[in-house]
DNA sequence: CTGAAAGCGCTAACAC
DNA sequence: GTGTTAGCGCTTTCAG
């Protein structure tokens, strides 16, 4: 607090040095305890700390060490309750863990995705973190080749280390649940797959246990639609909404399986607002379980996957990347929570060796 | 793409200086444009960066020059969609601007603010932004001190630049509005006011417009409390059914008024799961418009106070801080989002100089 | 336990 | 137009 040189212009370990009658590397020294100081020094050393209001310049410091004690986080899209969420734990951790985080968000472009991974390699990040990624496989082996550690999260990438959700076998899984349950006509709306990793997983489980129940293909309403990528429930609504105008009743799906919840509640609001009831006419299932979803009306049944965990995982990950440990891919375990959009016993869920999602 | 140095170990300006036959400086000049080089120095330069891959240090730049290209930006929670997309934006104009952010989320802990501020000072940010906080005066007084600019986001505090809402006017409009449209009794449902500037405007506007419609005090319903602070739909949905339980219909607000589309879907829910109807027991408007308050069901009449435009602004307003240049604050304005959970006739509202805001 | 000196990679004077 | 050199603030040998 006492008074600062000119604007910018800040203390040096030098003028701390002077200021405690001790040589600069000896306040290195007692700043990071690299080596014992004398009691009497050190707090001669505090005390012109405290008096300066020395910040030490991590700058600099990354300059001088191997490591910045920066790591980069590039995400799909943050602007979404669960990528934040995700965002959310990577940042206390890296807090805790004494590493600062550069954030980027690619918003599912290319070329903004390259500029990105650029900025972080140009500010020499420890690590980086590529959160929900899409068509970005260049980038990503650009960082490898750089020899920067790195970290896929909720995705997949043959050679580099992940942590990924069980999609396949929770899709695969519900589908044989509600089979059970007496359903026979199913659908699906959700983005285009191309390379999102995830996604395809997802579809994929929803197929093999379509075929695995027998349904045909004339039982199924699949419909993956790029639209999807921008908006959310608009394009859900109105695609829906078409749908049902021009299918009749014995054809169209019983239950619509949805990429997330606000696809979800898309379609919802589409069955009701074409008169029709959610779950007895069509029953939705979501995705991610975002916190509205128990209190929609009807609440809305979903796969919970949690963004908290997602991102722990990919912190620690990274940790073990960074520190040259060897490492092993991460599978995080998803829960069905069972709401009124598409009620369903819990036996039937945990039948197939499917989490329920328990509410508080 | 030509081998690296080991892990870690990149190139430097002399590595590429000496494989086009040139000096350093030289080189500089020619990334930085600091002056004029010719064309075949500067292709000899370009293709021996090409050629060993060469990514310049932004840390050791950083340490030479009076301008890290750092921006911080401090949360007071990042994990809603709302200060999600407000990030988002961030994010973009500062790509553009050639800046990289580092991003902190204090989560409404006074200890995490301190440190994450420590951590941005120690990589000499060029600037800070607070967005949306909450009882942290003396960090950001500190950073002032320290000779950083900074701006303040959705909050306002005496002698700082900001970015703010038009909270108290919208408000009180509102209020007015609906005493307009017959509206006697009026509720209000939020967390506890504290240092959190932004929401004392919106209650102040509303008690404002209550006191001026003349609605007495019994015919007011306020509740403030700090659970909200931590969840948002679940404690709303409690204390709203509790509520509703213990009340007498003549008495309970014929409308809800809400600090967030959270807790109005929390007070929907609430109403809905006691027997009661939207609106016509009770009119429920929430703040915020998130993406899914149009496709609720009933659809929830909200504030829209655009994110992106909020980033923008602080982002804006943060430059002309870095460059010195005079600043003013800026005010920007939030339009009225009407659906059924609270419907209005669109002339009551612009008459109290409200912005509708039209669906797309 | 402490100090002197070199150097991390870059830019900015200032020569040429 | 281009090169030489010093130094940003720090850590790290290596002596003492």
């Amino acid at each position: 607090m006492t008074g600062n040189p000119a604007a910018g212009k800040r203390y040096t370990i030098y003028d701390v040095a002077k200021e405690a009658g001790v040589s600069p590397s000896t306040v290195s020294n007692a700043l990071n305890g690299t080596a014992r100081v004398s009691p009497k020094t050190q707090q001669r050393i505090d005390q012109a700390i405290a008096h300066l209001d020395y910040t030490p310049n991590a700058n600099a410091r990354a300059l001088r060490k191997t490591s910045s004690r920066i790591i980069g986080v590039i995400l799909r899209d943050i602007s979404s309750e669960y990528y934040a969420q995700c965002v959310a734990s990577i940042l206390q951790r890296a807090l805790d863990e004494d590493y600062v985080v550069l954030t980027s968000d690619a918003h599912f472009r290319q070329d903004v995705m390259e500029k990105s991974v650029a900025a972080l390699v140009e500010r020499r990040v420890d690590g980086m973190m590529f959160i929900g990624g899409h068509s970005d496989e260049d980038s990503i082996r650009s960082v490898h080749e750089a020899g920067i550690p790195l970290v896929l999260g909720d995705r997949y990438l043959e050679g580099f280390p992940c942590v990924q959700f069980n999609n396949y076998d929770t899709m695969r899984g519900i589908v044989h649940a509600f089979y059970d349950a007496g359903y026979r006509r199913f659908g699906y709306l959700g983005e285009m797959l191309m390379n999102q990793q995830n996604l395809q997983m997802r579809f994929g489980g929803f197929e093999r246990g379509l075929d695995e129940c027998g349904i045909s293909d004339e039982n199924r309403y699949i419909s993956l639609t790029e639209y999807l990528n921008v908006g959310k429930m608009q394009p859900a609504y109105e695609q829906f909404t078409k749908y049902l105008r021009a299918t009749p009743p014995k054809i169209r799906p019983q239950i619509m399986f949805s990429s997330n919840d606000m696809v979800a509640q898309g379609i919802i609001s589409a069955v009701l607002r074409s008169g029709l009831r959610v779950p007895e006419d069509v029953a939705v299932i979501g995705f991610d379980n975002i916190s509205i979803a128990k209190y929609c009306t009807p609440s809305i049944s979903s796969v919970e996957q949690d963004p908290y965990q997602l991102g722990d995982a990919c912190f620690n990950l990274l940790m073990q990347q960074i520190h040259h440990r060897e490492t092993e891919n991460i599978m995080l375990t998803q829960r069905v929570a069972i709401r009124s959009s598409a009620p369903l016993a819990a036996e039937n869920i945990e039948r197939y060796g499917l989490q329920l999602y328990e509410e508080e």
